[in-house]
DNA sequence: TAAAGTTATAAGGTATACCTTATAAAAAGA
DNA sequence: TCTTTTTATAAGGTATACCTTATAACTTTA
């Protein structure tokens, strides 16, 4: 099973895509989502997603949308690990900012076969436990989280990730102190926000905002 | 000027590769030599030639070959400052083997910003002054080499590159000891082989490797 | 159920960077 | 000088991944 070793820059960034901006595994993400995410025409998402489906990618049920199957989960989750220890690795030891981080780690987990980004690991301390910074997938997902926007009243657990991840969102969470790992309380819930609690400290959030992190509830 | 950042690939390929393996900044390099360093076509590299030659990257004389411009060398110059930043850091850091970390770093110079680069080269405290490991240009060449091929007997400098680079000849060149950095004197010259002193020891160097060894005679 | 909105697909086009084959021009060697 | 070799250039082709326009099929909503 391919691990994102010699897969098409291309095809691995669809089928990160697919895994960041899915719901839940099993519901088809709509190809809109993934033009959306892109940029790119409709014709052109239709194209691509056809490429996958043919090569063994994807699941594609048309005018529904796509799902990854095994083969392609697998790469995508091999992508984000590479993505996720480069962007520590930017953060912790160059000190990029985190927003910033999370662009260039889209090119160098590209660029950086597997068995650099392992000792890369090794040399960040293997964070697959995750002291204080984003969750990363050893090989699989071992945590099950929920959408904050969805968390019951009274809930409280530790922010997983940000989901789809975007340069400006990335910037609110961090100055509301919400980057993957913090521990959280839900102490409100109203129409337009939910406020949680971070550590001594209360902040609204949007429910726009609310809908791209994800909390695993303890 | 340009340094590198949102110069296409490609072309910073050929911008470094006409550095790596010019013999001497003015003399026109042929275009053959691209070919065999590339392994394309005469046609292709001609077509890619006038294109770097229209967009103002280099000069080009028909049937003689081509030098870079001021333009094209500064290029070059930044792209081999990230190639030697990021080949430290994986033999430094990530103890990945040098030979490899060549090949590896040949991606990744291309992946990461200059700013991200600036950094790195100040986690692996500003490798300009060079410890044990390569010539990092700083912005401009600092010393003057010649190739080992060339050196007089007698003569005692320190390894400076090797170029043109190839996983083959590093991996003979580490097994020697002659890695950019080590202290050398030239002890015999025969008709095949070059013997060199190396920290006490003495190495038998073939001609064909004495001619990608270059030295800075002090 | 019919209209409106999505999604799919066909057809044709763009740019990049490579390829081959064939011919022309220049340089190098006998 | 003449031949051989190298270099240049023209012509046509490939694959990838994007584009637009137009039409067809399906889904959703009124």
């Amino acid at each position: 099973m391919e691990s994102g070793v010699g897969v098409r820059e291309c095809i691995e960034d669809y089928l990160g895509a697919i895994y960041r901006l899915r719901v839940a595994p099993e519901s088809p993400l709509p190809l809109s989502a993934l033009g959306e995410y892109f940029g790119f025409s409709p014709v052109s998402i239709h194209e691509m997603v056809q490429k996958l489906s043919q090569q063994g990618w994807i699941h594609y049920y048309p005018y529904r949308g796509v799902t990854l199957n095994a083969r392609g989960e697998a790469v995508a989750l091999a992508l984000l690990r590479r993505h996720r220890l480069w962007e520590r690795f930017l953060t912790d030891m160059l000190d990029v900012p985190w927003a910033e981080a999370h662009e260039i780690a889209g090119t160098l987990e590209h660029a950086a076969p597997e068995s650099v980004t392992e000792r890369l690991s090794a040399l960040l301390g293997d964070p697959v436990s995750c002291p204080h910074g984003v969750p990363i997938p050893p090989s699989k997902r071992t945590y099950i989280d929920t959408c904050l926007r969805q968390a019951p009243l009274g809930a409280r657990g530790r922010v997983t990730r940000i989901a789809p991840e975007s340069g400006d969102i990335l910037r609110d969470v961090q100055g509301w102190g919400l980057l993957p790992g913090r521990q959280i309380t839900v102490v409100e819930k109203h129409e337009a926000d939910i406020i949680v609690q971070v550590e001594e400290r209360l902040v609204s959030i949007p429910v726009e905002s609310a809908n791209v992190i994800w909390i695993e509830v303890l």
